[in-house]
DNA sequence: CGGAATTTCCGACTAAAGGCGGAGGACAGA
DNA sequence: TCTGTCCTCCGCCTTTAGTCGGAAATTCCG
């Protein structure tokens, strides 16, 4: 029983690194790469592979979303996250949106392909940060207290260098209002400046760097 | 004759992909990996390769610098930067610490085993997008007009997110100075917050995101 | 329906950021 | 030696950012 794998990256070299080695397995086969997360989910549907490694970070569609399209459209593809990111919102957004798995990229070879067999198998695998990070978040789903949605769209606006008028001025609502959200934001996130909030934004993926 | 090579990549998949497919080429072999920049240092001292190829984003000591010392100490092993990051300041950075060539992490395989083997013989490769950029860096040196030392580390403070205040405490200076720094900075990047010179920081890698 | 969360707004305030112009000392290169 | 660049600092000013307290409208949920 070969497992079929579709390889989602966005780095040519990255991509032939997991083509060469996995092609070393002759229980491993990989039957496609795509480039970014629009690819993947159409070469997805086209050739229904077993395990898709999913870098999380990729141009257009990102991996997230298209985890999400994946897992909608075909239950029995089961999603890996494999990416150089790691933090609380990816691994919660990347197991919400359906991936089985979630490893890093400096993952070690064996691991990896321990890790896509067992994900063709159904089982969850977790690289030991990844746990962690998971397990902290779900012990205290306080910790970094929730955005609302307006204030997710003013930190997203805040992460592109916009000013508090020019936030305002593209959600029509008032400066002192943008103000009320950015001091909310800023209380939740657990810093001092905007500046700092939107290293926070980047930092998570929140936008693109 | 074989060119002996040494990678130097935080990320231990591409480090392994890159290994695995070089080693089909019977003229090109991998000597050692390293995992940052000082590690790389130390490995290029001991093993003196013919290559070095070179991720410019890692951990401790970031690439640019790792090629410099590379370059002063060994006249006789050429570095290749080998990154995902496209940005004015990396290929002008990476060209004057002395590498030999520029190729992004999405050089198709057969491309980057070209462009290694030129690099053994001292013969300049660039990808065509840097090409392009260090083109336009000759042409018009006055675009991204280069920072000063001082204003590099008063860049690379606000882009942790500290406030003038702390900037003035941590350099030792007056906050009237500090606030020079930024406006001159602020001028010379093109931008119009201190929040934008933050994200510009972090996309061009100065920041650790 | 009553309460909670969300979103919006206001006034008044303090602190921080940033611009403008000027200036002196250190230092390297022509 | 002169010039230019860099680093440092100053005062004065405007704008922006951020805090505090209050409040009204909306929606959603038990």
């Amino acid at each position: 029983m070969v497992t079929r794998i579709l390889i989602a990256d966005d780095h040519s070299v990255v991509r032939q690194g997991l083509r060469m080695f996995l092609a070393l397995d002759p229980d491993l086969e990989v039957v496609a790469e795509a480039t970014d997360g629009a690819e993947a989910v159409r070469l997805a549907r086209e050739l229904q592979p077993d395990v898709v490694l999913m870098d999380l970070l990729m141009p257009r569609v990102d991996g997230i979303a298209a985890t999400q399209e994946i897992r909608r459209a075909l239950p029995d593809t089961e999603v890996l996250a494999l990416t150089s990111v790691l933090e609380d919102a990816s691994v919660v957004g990347a197991v919400r949106a359906g991936a089985i798995g979630y490893l890093l990229k400096n993952t070690e070879a064996d691991e990896l392909r321990r890790a896509i067999k067992a994900a063709a198998a159904g089982q969850v695998q977790l690289s030991p940060e990844a746990a962690t990070r998971l397990m902290r978040e779900v012990r205290s789903p306080e910790s970094p207290e929730a955005l609302t949605e307006r204030e997710t769209d003013v930190l997203r606006l805040l992460a592109e260098g916009k000013a508090n008028k020019e936030i305002a001025q593209v959600l029509s609502i008032g400066e002192k209002t943008v103000k009320t959200h950015v001091s909310n934001i800023l209380a939740k996130l657990g810093v001092q400046s905007r500046t700092q909030a939107a290293l926070y934004a980047a930092r998570i993926g929140m936008v693109t760097i």
